[in-house]
DNA sequence: ACAGAAATTAGAACACGTTATAGTAATAGC
DNA sequence: GCTATTACTATAACGTGTTCTAATTTCTGT
């Protein structure tokens, strides 16, 4: 006989805002399974994030880790939505440089590609969850899609884009996407990827 | 002390002409293999295709499973690949209906992705192997992503493409890329993603 | 302060990809 | 044909993601 599910936890997708669900105990515990993904990926890659290795560094048990985060994927995937959510706070700070918006999204590409070449074992084990992700894990994927979508609109210019800017973005967006998997495989070299983005910015926005 | 490895059975990889490696009885088995891998994945996608399951119906001992393709993801990214190779055998039969390139594209496009609809569990079974494949399957990932960008640039045009249209294929084969990433994981409809395909397409070759 | 509910813990258990081992069959070079 | 090598089979074993259980702690409402 199948028993209704407990209440459960602060759940892993994208509420209202995050910071402010559960206790602070539970926000605690939530921040510290996060920044225990992050550091097992950046020095191991996707498979040094192993389940019972975070569970333990972020003194949780694994049953908790569990209650938190549904799948290894929930969890990179939130992992890497936080620093997503970091970066583009980073870059929203100034205007982007750039006198044509092909020349801003193409800074704007360059800047995040950058940032995942300095940490390439997080960026591999973050892609490959996004990538394997499955329907469960869709709105934290989409969450981090439209981020990425908003990211480059915003590099167009100000105020509201445009049906037709916010298809290019979504374009140059999957570009982006399909070069960092190629990066992460090693099917292709930085420049490579940051030739192909150009390439596709300057095609889309002539 | 690390012995050589033995000299191994047909390699998985893209070598000239895949049909001729080794004895007949070892493309056969090859064959019974990838057989069973597509029914398995066309059943119940990629959690069914279990390597003890793949094996016994192949008729093979799970060892030489492995010793012909040495992970699922590298049998379920050489299955794709034989499929693709029909694939475009079918498509290339008669010249691409369409005025425009633009047209040919989407018309190529969107035959390939009713074909993947068709197969829904086959198609989330075989993007997701692809997509999570890792340097040591670059090769097999390799040789699919470059049939499709033959496939699309065939579509512009007959002879050799440009440069320039090279590298339109290889965006819209991103965008497709990304946009089945989409389907599978039903962040995107069917229509959806024909409407991005098509967009892309026109904003491409406008 | 207390009772009941929910969350957490420690640890066993399970599933499936992968590896390893030992024995048997097929094959190739002589 | 004979033997050494290679391929194949059957099966056990291991690692890691995931689930389950029982006991304990923390929280919540009164």
């Amino acid at each position: 006989m199948t028993v209704a599910k407990t209440a459960g936890p602060p759940a892993t997708s994208g509420g209202p805002a995050e910071s402010e669900l559960g206790s602070a105990a539970q926000r605690e515990r939530r921040k510290r399974i996060l920044d225990a993904t992050l550091i097992l990926a950046s020095r191991g890659g996707y498979d040094a994030v192993q389940m019972r290795e975070v569970a333990d560094r972020a003194d949780v048990a694994l049953g908790t880790l569990y209650r938190y985060f549904p799948s290894k994927i929930h969890l990179l995937v939130s992992a890497l939505a936080r620093e997503f959510e970091q970066t583009r706070q980073n870059l929203g700070k100034r205007p982007v440089p750039g006198d044509t918006p092909a020349d801003r999204i193409i800074y704007v590409l360059n800047k995040v590609t950058k940032n995942m070449q300095r940490e390439p074992l997080l960026t591999e084990a973050i892609t490959r969850a996004f990538m394997f992700a499955d329907p469960s894990v869709a709105s934290e994927v989409n969450a981090v899609a439209s981020l990425m979508e908003r990211m480059l609109t915003d590099a167009l210019h100000d105020g509201e884009p445009t049906s037709d800017e916010r298809a290019i973005a979504r374009v140059i967006g999957d570009v982006w996407l399909s070069n960092l998997v190629a990066w992460v495989t090693r099917r292709a070299s930085a420049t490579d990827v940051s030739n192909q983005l150009e390439l596709a910015a300057r095609l889309l926005l002539r």
